[in-house]
DNA sequence: CGGGATCCCAAGCGATACTG
DNA sequence: CAGTATCGCTTGGGATCCCG
């Protein structure tokens, strides 16, 4: 029924309102998948294994009441972000980032998908360590899925490929990388996680963490992601709130 | 019985993941507030106040599991986070920042409590702005609740005050600011929306918007709160994913 | 066959009452 | 004050069925 309106939690905050609008289960991962690119519903079904066809089929009419996605007039069940959906990046590269730092072993049945893989490279990307290097191709191949991540100066354009990709858009600018600079890894799960939110130390100094293997390119090639691509432990915003730490603080 | 396990999504993923361990409804509630500072459970729950009790019980053990929170040991009742909890600020930041420009007019019986507005300054907070600025104190009172923002320099340091504040911390350095320094303001909740993340335009241009008077200090004052605090309406941060507007793209 | 809508059941949520 | 216990109700989950 979609009707949501008495679940509010009876705040006028942001916070509040911003999990009222799009905190509801399933809701924020549709939105992390749409942020990769427009989706059909099929896709979506198929990038959240789990999710009730009933329940993809709520969030959609919710998250467009609440005017965060749009239908593709031109394509059945095609969905998108709109601009207002778009804004919700950071929330998503906030968790993702939160996220990988407390991710553990994949669990019993865990898989992994191309457009989490996708979004997990933005969040990661850090265009100032970018832009000093050449035009970079990385091709990942991560539990069954792959997919290719273009970096050319500051920009970063990942997409999927392959047989189980879930589209196959035209890339939108095509320089020509040289084989010089081309890395190809296949990569456990854990691998992705060590590689991504791994201690920085182990840059390069020892070769590829465990679960992460080379099949084409060299270990400056994999220095070069490692300063490309990572997430930091810790939230490096400025705090200025003041310290709970001390019991004193509460009484 | 604060059984999860069998709810995950799923996936081997870094939302998903932060989804499963500070999703689940109201969660992130309490941790805004305890990023504000340690609580107890009486606060928490007059700082929540549509929470039903044994679900704020629930939450506090299962986001004690999570490692995010724990109790403060010499404090009844006491919780505070932990480092990792810590960590979530750029998730609740995020979530703040987006909710404030999709927040409307409050609805029938929404409240404004003293936490979640410290937390919109900081998350409106501009250090950079801010450190321009000598030393100021901002007075709030919205809809009953009282609060204090001391910026010195690039700090900020918020704290409840007044009758209805839950915990009376010592300020941690209390320099005496000049009383040409201090602005006091009287805003209604719809007042706050546009003072925070209203159109920067009107910045003092034409004198406080509806819903905000001035107690006490000058209309220059008020120019400097809006260039400290504000909450830009689009986020900000440098996008590189591929744009789905073209229909084409599906298919 | 893709894109949903309809069941039914179990789990989570909300309100109230109650206890250490 | 800080929770636990109980109970009805609402949502989510899973399977199935329908429709263009």
């Amino acid at each position: 029924m979609a009707t949501r309106a008495a679940r509010g939690f009876g705040q006028y905050s942001g916070v509040a309102r911003a999990i009222e609008r799009v905190g509801e289960r399933w809701a924020l991962l549709i939105i992390r998948d749409l942020l990769v690119g427009a989706r059909r519903y099929s896709d979506l079904k198929a990038g959240l294994p789990r999710i009730p066809t009933n329940i993809l089929s709520d969030r959609l009419k919710e998250l467009q009441e609440a005017g965060v996605i749009r239908r593709v007039p031109t394509v059945r069940g095609g969905y998108e972000l709109t601009e207002l959906g778009r804004t919700l990046e950071p929330v998503i590269v906030a968790l993702e980032r939160w996220g990988w730092s407390t991710l553990g072993q994949p669990a019993e049945g865990e898989i992994v998908t191309a457009d989490a893989v996708a979004l997990s490279l933005h969040a990661a990307f850090h265009a100032e360590s970018a832009a000093t290097a050449p035009p970079t191709e990385y091709v990942l191949h991560v539990g069954g899925i792959s997919l290719s991540a273009m970096v050319v100066g500051d920009a970063l354009d990942v997409m999927p490929i392959g047989p189980g990709a879930l589209l196959q858009p035209m890339r939108r600018t095509a320089p020509e990388v040289p084989p010089s600079d081309v890395l190809e890894l296949e990569v456990e799960p854990v691998g992705l996680r060590d590689l991504l939110a791994g201690a920085p130390g182990a840059v390069a100094v020892k070769g590829p963490p465990a679960g992460v293997s080379i099949l084409v390119g060299g270990s400056a090639l994999l220095a070069r992601f490692r300063r490309t691509f990572r997430i930091d432990p810790v939230g490096p915003s400025t705090r200025t709130v003041q310290e709970p730490g001390a019991a004193a603080s509460v009484a």
